[in-house]
DNA sequence: TCAAAGCCTGAATCCTGATTCACTATAAAC
DNA sequence: GTTTATAGTGAATCAGGATTCAGGCTTTGA
């Protein structure tokens, strides 16, 4: 036995695998999932689609911890809101505008987390992140009711109708963003009106006593 | 030239066409756009594979085309509520029974024709009539505002908000029906809560003033 | 420096399902 | 009944992208 698996070897493994992680999730934010294939993959990373195979035990997984790492950070960034101390009404209106501001910048990785088609793997995923997100909702409209801030009947129900509105109005086809790619006219909404609209929906949809503006 | 496209053979093609479609749109129904394949429709059509492309171009146009044939189904029914007399209120209550009664009803087909990804021809016919149910919800919420059943700032998006809650909580993954089918508990949501919640809802965030119930 | 073992390569292979097409069967016209 | 154009058939082909693997390359430990 004179190859072992030294020290040097292991760090550079992580260091490749980071570094493919990197990559394809910079693929799926740029032209998302669909845009992604193995061959390309490699050669972005400048590495050969073999390669590949030394980290990932196939595409599937692969995508999945490209979906997992990026859900992750939202999930949390989110969560971090909603957890704050304060009224629960202050705590959603803080959360959909800071979750609105990220997914305005970055529309594609957006789409991609939230929407689009992918493997197997990362729907399996997908779903477990959804229920999580309705969790945390859920979790704030508790709350919420308790401080007086919210009159909700149907908590989970009612998250995943918040989840729903949320994503539609912002990543959807039927977003402003969405609209204003089709038609080539320019965007006509800013982030502030979007976010302004849609925390207005949901605190109204909550039965929440004062608005904000 | 001794043979003549004849009446009867036109008719013949018509016949046939429509029993594709029709087998089609069943498969959909039973196991969504994603089971529709070309031989699997042939032989339950009871034709051969070559065959189908006498009546279609390709799979996009004829999976396209059942699209459609379903969707249209939906969104007249749902405009003939949206467009009956009355308040713009109740007409909206009624729009959403409508809609969620059906979608409860088949799930499968509903999930299909709202979100399951497909042929590039599906997505192009689902930009189109996601538009067109935008559309009529918008033109609800301006009598509504007219009526004063509704107080609306931004149409098109609050539209959007509506579309995707709906959408969400009736069909998405985190509706009862996909939470039942998941943990395979019995489903505790009826579909009669289940419609009240969304309707309150919906009611809610356009600040309607009394609420059913 | 060298032998041994694992790493890296990328062209070849596999897979899945749409699409084609040479052939047979059928309908129309006489 | 015969001729001929069109319809129907389904096995073969194609397409495109994931996966494999034989062979050269590096690293390791002595």
């Amino acid at each position: 036995m004179v190859y072992r698996t030294t020290a040097t070897r292991l760090e550079r493994d992580e260091v490749t695998r980071e570094h493919i992680l990197n990559c394809a999730l910079q693929q799926v934010a740029d032209s998302g999932f669909g845009a992604l294939t193995m061959s390309g993959l490699a050669r972005a990373a400048g590495i050969a689609t073999g390669s590949l195979y030394r980290h990932f035990p196939g595409k599937g997984a692969l995508t999945a911890e490209v979906f997992v790492k990026a859900t992750r950070i939202e999930l949390n960034t989110l969560k971090e809101q909603f957890l704050a101390p304060g009224l629960a009404h202050d705590r959603l209106r803080n959360g959909i505008a800071q979750f609105a501001a990220r997914a305005w910048h970055s529309r594609q990785l957006a789409y991609a987390l939230i929407a689009e088609p992918a493997e197997e793997e990362v729907e399996t995923q997908r779903l477990y992140y959804r229920q999580a997100y309705a969790t945390i909702y859920g979790e704030l409209l508790k709350d919420g009711v308790a401080d007086g801030s919210f009159v909700v009947e149907n908590i989970p129900l009612t998250s995943a109708c918040l989840v729903g509105a949320v994503a539609e109005s912002l990543v959807g086809p039927l977003s402003p963003q969405a609209r204003a790619d089709r038609e080539s006219g320019l965007p006509t909404e800013t982030l502030a009106a979007v976010t302004r609209t849609i925390t207005r929906f949901c605190l109204r949809a909550l039965g929440a006593k004062d608005l904000p503006q």
